[in-house]
Formats: C-alpha cells, structure tokens, sequence
DNA sequence: TAGATTGTTAATCGATTAACAATC
DNA sequence: TAGATTGTTAATCGATTAACAATC
C-alpha cells in the first residue's frame, strides 16, 4: 500500500466538495484538468490523487465518472458506514458541533455530549443528549461511539482522555492545544486554531 | 529574508503555548533540545525555528531567555499590538469565536459580530455587539477591523467577501469550504475542518 | 484520425535531519 | 576544563511538478 502523505489527504474532502455539486447539478464526467482548474490545483497533482483512490482506470477524453470518484474517496477516508462520535466538553464550541450538520456527508455522526455542567446534564441540544461527564465510561460503550471531539479546558483534558479510552474510543478529534497521552492505539488528530492563526497573523504583518 | 514554510509558522504558536507556561512558574531560560523533549519535536528543528525569530543569539549551555523568546515570537508573528477582528455570521461557530478568549494572547482582539439575523442584530455577545450585515461596508472603517472570520453559509460567502474588501479588511480567516475570489492584497487563511476529520477518519479505518 | 486525457517514470523543489566546529 | 548547547553547512527524505508514451 502506498502511503499517504497528511496534506494530500486533506484534498480528498475539497475533491468531494466540488463532486457534490457537480454531482448535484447533474454532471455525470469530469476529467482531472478540469478539476485542477476549478480547485487552483495542478493538474498532476489531482490526477495522482485521483489514481490512488480509484479501482477502475480513467478513460482517456472523457475523464472519470462522477458518482463513482465520491464512491472511491468516501471509501478511501472510510466514509463507508458513518462512524458515531460524541463531543466531550459542550462549550460554545462543543454546541456548535451539536448544532452543526455539515460533517454528515463525510461520515460523522455526531451523537452525543459530555459535560459537568448540571445545567446541561439531561437537556438536549438539537436533539442530542448531554450527559454527565462522569458517566463516560459507562454510557460509552452503550452509545458505541467510535470518535471523540474533545473541546474541553486544557487542564483536565489528560485527565478526560483517559475515561475516553477506558470507555472504548478509537480516534479523538482534539481541538486542545494540549498533547494527548494515550496509547498508541488510539488514533489523535489535532487541531490548533492558533496554528492556523499565525499564519495569517505573519502574512498580514509581512505585507507592510 | 528567509521563507518560512506554512507548517514551520504553524509551530510558533505551539512553542508560545509552551513559553507561556514555563513563564509564568518562574523559568528563566530554556534550551532548544528542552523545548523539543517537552513538545515531541527534533532538537535541530527546535533550533532552526528559534534562530530564524530571534534578534540575538542563544548562549550554549544555559539556552535561550524565556521572556525575550516570547517576545521575538510575537514580534515575528505580528502580535506588537493586538489585531482587531470581526466576527462575520455568528450562528454557532461564530458565538463560539465571540466568547472565546484564548487568542487574545495570540494578538487577537475580536471586537463585534456581523449577522442577518433580526433577533441577534443590535444585541450583544459576550459584550459584543452584533451589528447588520447590511451595515457592514460603512461600519468596519468606524471599527477599524482589520481581520474578518469568516463564517457564513457558503452560498453567500462571496458576496460577503465583496462587502468585506470594500470596509477594508486585510485579512480573512475562511472558515466556509469555499475558495474567496478577493484581490491579492486581502490576506486569506483558509480552515476546512472536513480535512482535518479526513486524516483522522482514515488513520481510524486503515488500522482495522 | 486527431486531440484530450490517462498512467507512469524521472526531475525538481523544499523541508527535515544529520554532522560538526564554535563557545559559554 | 569538560560538557552542553549553539549556529551552520551538508545529506537525506518526501512531495510536487514535469515529461512522455499509451489510449479512448
């Protein structure tokens, strides 16, 4: 198996992106050039991406059929069944992924919220439950939730990231700026919005 | 100058996160191998980072000042005086930006909201108000904002992004899925967090 | 057929890692 | 002084881009 490098992973949801809306506006082909030019890609760079993730060959002229490029991707990132995930911690930001619909299409279900916050505990947001921060490690495994989006303070979130394991998690979406201490098994992604935030920071400050 | 690459600025506010806190339990110095140990980086790529921010040399054996560090990062990144910023769309994700107050020490000031909702418009979020999308071409130059998150549904995000150029933004932090059409003097800092959710999703399938 | 698009192999580019002399 | 840490230069690694024959 060939591997994957971090940053071509991340083109596989825009390539899905622009896929649902062709598909939705009823285009049935589309070739990698044309796909490079609506993306501000290379088009090398989409055609190698393309090849990774597909079964069948392209044909020459006419390109690759549409329905099945979003078949082959969402196979590929394992959107197959989409995979149940609870949000620990439901802050401002927490609630907004309650709240959020958009990560359907790209096989998240979100289910469930954590918090110790009794005025939250047993209430809902769009319809999903909050529960009692102590009750991770039982209620886990009956909501069988294999993804965590961890918004929680950082200074309890090794803490929290243990129960999680125990309550059988197998990958956490971690939007702490904290590293997480867990096994190796137990597949982290991390997100740091401040990251994100220099780099504009020093572009906009290095045009002046 | 130097370039600096994408993910070596994304490191920076990392190491801020870290100085912050040795700062503030009273260390003085810190060496770059320390650093490394501490936040799972190579020492060489600790060092490296280091010198293309600071103004003076590090001494060998007692490392680097942890005040002056902090200061050559944030003069580096543009943190001199903090950055206003508005919040564009404030369903929930965009409260969430409102209420947070972590990037104030990233030298970002989030003063108001922008929506078209009439129950939040004239209201206040966090002591923030939220002002008339309509408003916004007259309003920003009163604020003086120079950065504008973006998080608005992606049908309108382009028209915002017309309105945005025209109050005199220079940056935009986009977190819609959708490519800005704005001049090359407007700085943008794109998020997509189906991205970041595609690398943990295959990470999570391929280990099955 | 001719032209666009494909898959593949080689060349380039850039970032990280390794090596090492200089120095507090 | 000896040892840790520094800055710098060279080697390695990986990803993107370029080139080109194959094909619908």
């Amino acid at each position: 198996m060939t591997k994957i490098s971090k940053r071509q992973l991340e083109r596989y949801p825009i390539y899905l992106r622009y896929l649902f809306i062709l598909r939705d506006s009823g285009v049935k082909n589309i070739s990698a050039p044309a796909i490079a030019r609506a993306l501000q890609l290379s088009e090398e760079q989409v055609r190698k991406d393309l090849q990774v993730v597909t079964s069948k060959e392209g044909k020459p002229k006419s390109g690759r059929d549409v329905l099945e490029l979003i078949q082959d991707i969402g196979n590929f990132l394992g959107y197959k069944d989409s995979t149940k995930a609870v949000v620990i911690g439901c802050g401002h930001l927490g609630q907004a992924f309650l709240n959020y619909k958009g990560f359907e299409k790209y096989g998240l279900d979100i289910i469930a919220g954590f918090d110790i916050d009794k005025n939250l505990i047993g209430t809902q947001v769009n319809h999903k439950h909050i529960y009692d921060m102590k009750e991770i490690e039982s209620v886990l495994p009956l909501l069988n939730a294999k993804i965590a989006i961890l918004t929680v303070p950082a200074s309890v979130v090794n803490q929290v990231a243990k129960k999680l394991v125990k309550g059988g998690i197998k990958g956490v979406w971690n939007y702490v700026p904290v590293r997480l201490d867990v096994p190796d098994s137990v597949v982290v992604e991390n997100v740091n919005l401040a990251s994100s935030l220099a780099i504009l920071s020093h572009k906009l400050n290095k045009g002046e």
